[in-house]
RNA sequence: GGUCGGAUGGCCGAGCGGCUAGGCAGAGGUCUGCAAAACCUUCUACACCGGUUCGAAUCCGGUUCCGACCUCCA
């Protein structure tokens, strides 16, 4: 088997991917703010690193996965002048700031169960961790790369950019950043504290007003934009780990931010691998909570929105997502949506007569070379496009042997349900529902009721065998006509 | 304005020098009392203009359009 390749944002390259510590991996992801309902933008990152997580568990390592909750808060845009989010949320709701903190962080990792994404490791949130965060603030002040002004930190872009970078992962330069700093009206609060507009802020000076504050050497404040990522990582992965992941537009500032952050403080790089995805967009725009056009995932779930005509279920969306590779855009549409399901629910069918295949002495299909075409897929930066393509190759040739056509031998019919079940369920994390019911009384019912509807076709009723059909089809039930009788599922 | 990405058939999406994925939709067919489902077969592409090459969707240059980031965001 080849060995696993990652880009690499850092290099801008592909890479071979070798952990630090053999057969070990630290990941770290960048978790959500909790301040409001997961959305549909919130689904395709936890979807992708769930994806690499599985596919380097299955490859024998040990990982630990580490993605973040962020319930500290920042500041907002424009509208919201320097307020604090949550606090803000909390305002209106009337409830404790943590209170509305734990109510999101629910509904998101209910949304992650809903989409078979396993659960982190370890899950810190901001507000639980503001000690280490002061520590570390602490100790990149002592090495000279940030200042306090007012009861505020900052960091010193200037300082840094002497022996390092600033720019290295996202590949600007502090010169452009300064000239387009000051090309719009971007009146941000503290801006004329700082030494340069480059600079960001580790610790700001809270307002009375301000709910979420936290005692420090410089008075009485919260934690910057950026410092609760590279704090976190390091207690609980190491100063230097294999993996950091997060979406395409955390590259800057938080990225590079946490790259200086931890190179100052910890003297070595943060992450090894820096694995950056694509945004979902919805008309070719990206799904975000400041343009306001995101789609909430139990909106999805319910088809309770204006670009739905009904719902989906969580497998098809995670389908739909893998369909696509983590790193270009994937534009959402209902239309896309449902080409998604119905080609998900086609490949489950084929699944689901793996077992039923008849066997022969002799086999005259093979599927080494799917086999391998995935593994080199999964190994070639993750390109599960390409494994659900070799997957309906496979659905192709269970299906050919199902109509006689090809015969398969036992072992080889055993071997396709094994190469499924690893690669569909347990590395695509798409969980295979089985067909049997575990409701024995039901089946024994709609064996009676298919049984007493072939004798009324069989005596040319058809007027009750419809009635029959109709009214099962209109309590969620299809029944499906053969040569070798009827079958029937639940929608 | 700066930095970085894109433009592939009706839609979603792979591919990254020759073998021209895959899914959905469309068309035809098998099956069927009729349906549905399932299965089989099949038609539509590489934004535009140059160049390199025996050969380009794929490499190079230019043009047009689109997006992301530069401000919280997955």
């Amino acid at each position: 088997m080849s060995e696993l390749k990652l880009y690499n944002t850092l290099g801008r390259n592909i890479q071979n991917f070798q952990s630090q510590i053999p057969k070990k991996v630290g990941m770290y992801v960048c978790g959500p703010t909790v301040y409001g309902p997961p959305h549909l933008g919130h689904v395709r990152g936890p979807i992708v690193f769930d994806v690499l997580r599985r596919f380097l568990k299955y490859q024998g390592y040990k990982v630990r996965f580490v993605r973040n909750i962020t319930d500290v808060g920042h500041l907002v845009g424009d509208a919201d002048e320097g307020e604090d989010k949550l606090q803000k949320q909390a305002k209106i709701e009337q409830l404790e700031p943590m209170e509305v903190a734990q109510s999101y962080t629910d509904q998101y990792n209910w949304a992650m169960d809903q989409l078979n994404v396993q659960r982190p490791s370890i899950e810190p949130k901001a507000s639980g961790h503001i000690i280490e965060q002061i520590e570390m603030i602490q100790t990149i002040m002592d090495k000279g790369f940030a200042y306090e002004v007012n009861g505020s930190v900052y960091f010193d872009v200037m300082a840094y950019s002497i022996e390092h970078k600033y720019g290295e992962l996202s590949g600007r330069n502090t010169d452009d950043l300064i000239a387009g700093a000051g090309n719009e009206s971007r009146s941000l609060e503290g801006q004329d504290e700082k030494k340069s507009p480059n600079d960001f802020a580790l610790w700001k000076r809270a307002t009375p007003e301000h709910i979420m504050q936290w005692t420090s050497p410089w008075g009485k404040g919260y934690p910057g934009w950026h410092i609760e990522c590279s704090a976190m990582s390091a207690k609980y992965l190491g100063e230097s780990f294999d993996i950091h992941g997060g979406g395409m537009d955390l590259l800057f500032p938080h990225h590079e931010c946490e790259i200086a952050q931890s190179k100052t403080a910890h003297n070595h790089q943060l992450a090894r691998y820096w694995v950056h995805h694509n945004m979902i967009t919805i008309n070719g725009q990206k799904m975000a909570k400041s343009l306001n056009n995101g789609i909430k995932v139990t909106e999805l779930f319910e088809g309770n929105h204006s670009l739905l005509s009904r719902g989906f279920g969580p497998k098809t969306l995670r389908f739909f997502v893998l369909q696509a590779h983590y790193r270009g855009t994937l534009d959402f549409s209902e239309e896309a949506l449902i080409a998604s399901e119905k080609g998900m629910k086609r490949l489950e069918s084929a699944i689901g007569i793996i077992k039923n295949l008849k066997v022969s002495d002799e086999s005259t299909i093979e599927i080494g070379d799917v086999k391998s075409a995935i593994f080199d897929a999964l190994n070639d930066d993750l390109n599960t496009p390409i494994v659900i393509a070799q997957l309906f190759e496979l659905a192709k040739r269970i299906q050919i042997v199902n109509d006689g056509k090809e015969k398969i031998n036992s072992v080889i019919r055993d071997e396709i349900g094994q190469l499924m079940n690893e690669v569909y369920n347990d590395i695509l994390g798409m969980p295979i529902t089985s067909n049997e019911s575990s409701n024995n009384n039901l089946d024994e019912i709609m064996s009676l009721v298919t049984d007493i509807r072939t004798s009324a076709k069989n005596e040319k009723n058809y007027a009750l065998s419809d009635l029959i059909r109709d009214r099962l089809r209109a309590a969620g039930i299809t029944l499906m006509d053969s040569k070798e009788g009827t079958t029937w599922k639940i929608d």
